[in-house]
DNA sequence: AATGAATGAGCATTCATTCAT
DNA sequence: TATGAATGAATGCTCATTCAT
């Protein structure tokens, strides 16, 4: 339990400094790459101290993770919810189609760092595979073997395969949305790659 | 098996060492990632000095350059040859994937390459777009639309999109095939994808 | 000398943290070394925020100098004390090799730090000599000067490089007994110098 | 076997490199002791560019463990030549000590990284004990012993600890040569530490 | 007096690239 | 062409010290 001073105050900058290093590390790493950022720049972006960076984050790379973290975490969450208020299958991974482009889409600098900088090295990808990213693909699988189980999706598919092709569908709208140099919305394409693929998967 | 002609020939050992750079580039891009490779590594494994290397690239960016650009020039050139002696834009969407997971699947360092270390950097990325890339989606968009004149493929979808959707699916299932640690083929899983695109995009 | 206060006043706790610090110090430079010890380290160790050091130190070096200052005073102190007790010079000398090695012998860290962590550097060794080093090095030099008047020791001797050459042996008793890993008492190696010391410089 | 191109040109700076860096690492260690002492400050005074030092050098550390190896390398090799000439242990004694505060007193700069910057740490001294230090306090001792043999020497003296009497006191010699302000001579004072050693020493 | 979060100067080391041979 | 020694710019991280509370 907190004293009541940590409750009173307008808190000492405890989370606000971290929550800020993130933001601007979403922002320099979004702008950079990477590679190429500097905690430096964070650091200036964020307005503390190169040195402050290290009272929240072990490293640089730590920092990175953060991000995918948080992010992850937190969409996984609402996802659940929201589907815990759907029965129909096909409505379900509707739901989750839009709030995957419509998180992304929300966000350029955050999306820019999942669909590109996160990509960059194996070693993230291995980790990022390990972690968030296999409970995402698991959710959309039960989603759909729930639906094979209703009679309502082809029983000859592998969900498996299944929930890979409708994440790539999804990855490869939401990275060719950041590159594209047109601007226009994201969520919106849900519509068009759920028709297809329910379709596609629709007895 | 290599071609007579490098053993046969004389060779001015040019076209060689460039060819040594690449093949080297591309193991040790695969094994430590693009920024974590050093040139000298890429040198000790083509077995030459390290100045050398700058005698047939630039720069190391380069030699990532023309690992994708080579590759891309001759799997869409491949793609086109065979794609003339079909008839059926299904058969030819068939091929593409075809073509487009056995390549990757059959070199897994250069797979690693194109799935991961070219991602890294929204500049590499925006390259990666335009140049090849945005060749390879046009090629598979041509098709769908061919198919859709042809009233073979739904009249109601945009091509531009359905394009990315099945060029998301493939992209996926290399990716996932890389960081899976279970040794499966490749190739096969393209059946799958266009078993359910094209039910998806079929009237 | 020590008042008694020191020892019946309710103190205002301010010489214990002092203390604890200086304790905490020593053992901290002995394990890590001064250069590798961290402040933060010390102030752990005495069971103090970091900032409290402050209260008590001007800085990393001064807490370095106090061990020093404190260790010396009370050694040539105690030195000054017991000789008075004493006539003949040789057994003045005798007192003098004995105390100093039975108290670097008695406290290892502290004998670390004086062994090693004190010699690293020509600013500390200057500073070192410069202060009670030299009064060290003084009060050797006058005995024995005393033993010279008193026709003790060889008149052709000088007192000056004798007092080193003492100084020097004690020493390296002292150094070698930190770094030998075999287990023996320093204090009785006191015995072993002074008898040659005193057959090389008595008529 | 080394091409002829090696051996008949001025040689392409190759050890001419390395000897600079050790003895622009001498100088600066000498002058702002081994901790303040950056790498850029020795590559400047080496004529090198800062990268150049670690061709020749893996670490800062290795630069000073280098010196410190070369230089006893030499010592102990040319006692060993000058002492083959001698008979009379008490005359080997002598020339051990005139060569050991020769050498030191030829080289200021040297010395100071010898009597202080190698002293600084346990790490230090204690790989410096092991290795030629050790070495050097074995050849004192063994001449000693040979003494004792030829009854030239008291036989109740352990030869460990006489060695080191004798080496403490012309440490101290050289450590105080450097120390002080006079500038003197420091050759000389084997003599006088000889002396009173000898005298001390012999039966 | 005491705290400990915040600061920011400081530095060893790496490595892409060059160029004299 | 080929070499590889030399370059020097670039940066993540540490830690002594400060100061608002």
């Amino acid at each position: 339990m907190r004293s009541a001073k940590t409750i009173n105050l307008p808190r000492p900058a405890g989370g606000d400094k971290r929550e800020a290093i993130l933001r601007a590390a979403i922002s320099v790493f979004a702008h950079n790459g990477y590679f190429n950022s500097k905690v430096a720049d964070i650091a200036r972006e964020a307005g503390v101290a190169d040195g402050t960076v290290y009272l929240y984050f072990k490293s640089k790379e730590e920092i990175l993770h953060s991000i995918f973290d948080r992010s992850v975490d937190e969409a996984v969450g609402e996802a659940r919810k929201k589907l815990e208020l759907l029965t129909d299958p096909r409505d379900k991974l509707r739901q989750i189609a839009s709030l995957h482009l419509e998180r992304l889409g929300a966000d350029r600098d955050l999306a820019v760092v999942f669909q590109v900088e996160l990509r960059g090295s194996t070693k993230f990808m291995e980790e990022f595979s390990a972690a968030g990213f296999a409970e995402y693909l698991a959710l959309i699988r039960s989603v759909f073997e729930e639906g094979q189980r209703a009679g309502v999706f082809r029983q000859d598919l592998n969900a498996k395969v299944v929930a890979k092709i409708l994440f790539g569908a999804l990855d490869e709208m939401a990275t060719n949305w950041i590159l594209s140099k047109r601007r226009y919305k994201l969520a919106p394409m849900a519509d068009q790659v759920l028709d297809i693929f329910l379709n596609g998967v629709t007895e």
